[in-house]
RNA sequence: GUCCCCAUCGUCUAGUGGCCUAGGACACAGCCCUCUCACGGCUGUAACACGGGUUCGAAUCCCGUUGGGGACGCCA
């Protein structure tokens, strides 16, 4: 590549970030970063009706919290409006667009008719090429296209290759709408020729707008960029990812507790591969990333994945920046004498989970509420004779001089086999004492973390 | 309805005419490790949608069928 790239994402900001889009800045970010090029940021906030600033802040923080880092400030699509339309008015002095004087009501009517007579359904040029002394007095125009007739668009697609569609497929499609402002198609187009962009790397719901898109930048004599088209994400019945089947926002996946860095991965290795490789670090993705390892067909979106990486990722990650990360995940802030408990057990608490979910469960061992609450599990390890084994246990471990995993394990053992044992006899019994149930980390650990009072205090307390 | 795209284990994928009795990862099952649960290690089940070609040879190329997805707005 002799030039370095210039990518772009431009989310419409009308409610929450979609992972796909997600997904999308990813591999543009990525992309830009291999050829050492930029990554910008559009908000096409062109629909007033409606893009909220709700929504807008929503696209940066999602951004931000995945990590990807836009150059410069994002451009917002409706202050760029007065541009788009001294386009549109160009094209129409060039003779290369005119104005349409249909009524929404006519388009629909023409639209039904084409439906039901299995017409495709196009506009039909009507107003191509009549003349403006002919407009129905009060109407205010639209602008549309003269779009060729004859002849054939031809996309390069970096990922689906070429592909090419009859230009009478292609109706006259608007530009200006009535009250001046720009549709999507030209304000796409101007934006991406003024801000330079080289590559557009997007979700393939966008490929056939490649055609009208194309006819804009004919029209207009400008140079067309490489586009690359991004299957699409699906659901496990194989459908569009939508809200109504469960999480597709980026913040609905922080909320479930998967790390940032999970996401990156998992959304890197979802429609694009690097051979056999699952485990692939920010610096190898942005050194292999590239447009022929994406793969052409839909991709579903698969939890137990998500969750397999997210759980990699959870023992990579500092056991500090943990312990702050779960404290959104536990129905109370742990003290900082808990918090530095919990440090402490991370290692061990985090190999257990799978989210941070999971995490902050596991740490609640940790936390010092009294009295203790047993489970039923726990509650049947714990009959009355077990009971007194355990008393008999603490009695021994009040002799204990240093009080570390260890030296605790060595006192159970000694115990054990005394009485004709075997260690797990009396460790499950020990377990469901110290935290109340009959899943945790080694009890030994455990006993230490909690330190010899707490230790002792639960034994008694039995 | 019209147009466009897609098609390898349940899922994500490797594979670009012989290296494929199709590899990896996740999930699943079993075994080992073991104080519980995990981690880890080992083993196993499991796929080229179908039908025609082309070729000495096809998962790989071509055509068709079927199935799936997307687009057809004065939304983006």
């Amino acid at each position: 590549m002799t030039l370095s790239p210039v990518c772009r994402l431009a989310p419409s900001p009308t409610g929450y970030m979609h992972i796909g889009t997600a997904r999308t800045a990813l591999y543009n970010q990525l992309f830009a970063k291999r050829h050492h090029g930029k990554f910008l940021l559009r908000i096409e906030d062109t629909d007033r009706e409606r893009s909220t600033p709700e929504a807008t802040q929503a696209i940066f923080d999602g951004l931000t919290w995945l990590g990807l880092h836009w150059h410069g400030e994002p451009v917002m699509q409706f202050s760029r409006a007065p541009r788009h339309a001294e386009v549109a008015h160009q094209l129409v002095k060039e003779g290369k667009a005119y104005f349409c004087y249909c009524s929404p009501e006519e388009l629909a009517e023409m639209r039904e008719e084409q439906k039901n007579a299995g017409q495709p359904m196009r506009y039909d040029g009507r107003w191509r090429n009549r003349s403006a002394d002919e407009a129905p007095a009060g109407v205010k125009p639209v602008i549309r296209i003269k779009a060729p007739q004859e002849g054939e668009t031809v996309v390069i697609d970096a990922v689906l290759g070429e592909i090419r569609v009859k230009n009478e497929q292609l109706d006259d499609m608007i530009l200006l709408r009535s009250d001046g402002t720009p549709t999507f198609h030209l304000s796409v187009v101007v934006d991406d020729a003024d801000m330079g962009i080289t590559h557009v790397i997007r979700g393939n719901d966008h490929m056939t707008n490649t055609f009208r898109q194309l006819q804009i930048y004919h029209a207009m004599g400008w140079k067309e960029p490489v586009y690359a088209h991004l299957p699409m994400i699906v659901n496990d019945q194989g459908q569009k990812l939508s809200k109504r089947h469960g999480a597709v926002g980026v913040r609905d996946f922080a909320k479930m507790g998967y790390l940032p860095e999970a996401l990156r991965n998992y959304l890197l290795r979802l429609g694009w591969g690097h051979g056999d490789d699952e485990i692939i670090s920010d610096e190898q993705a942005a050194a292999w990333f590239n447009l022929e390892g994406i793969s052409k067909s839909p991709a579903r979106f698969d939890y137990n994945k998500l969750n397999a990486l997210n759980a990699h990722y959870l023992q990579l990650a500092d056991n500090v920046r943990l312990s702050e990360l779960i404290k959104d995940f536990m129905p109370t802030a742990p003290s900082s004498e808990d918090t530095q408990r919990i440090i402490k057990g991370m290692a061990s608490l985090k190999s257990r989970a799978k989210t941070l979910v999971e995490l902050a469960e596991g740490a609640k061992v940790y936390c010092l509420a009294q009295p203790l609450i047993y489970d039923e599990k726990a509650k049947a390890v714990l009959d009355a004779a077990t009971v007194e084994m355990v008393k008999k246990l603490a009695e021994r471990f009040a002799t204990v001089n240093d009080w570390l995993a260890p030296a605790l394990e060595e006192c159970v053992r000694n115990f054990a086999d005394e009485n004709s044992l075997k260690l797990g006899k009396i460790a499950q019994p020990l377990r469901a004492a110290l935290t109340g149930t009959t899943v945790s980390p080694p009890i030994f650990e455990v006993a230490e973390i909690l330190g010899r009072d707490v230790s002792l205090k639960r034994l008694h307390a039995l």
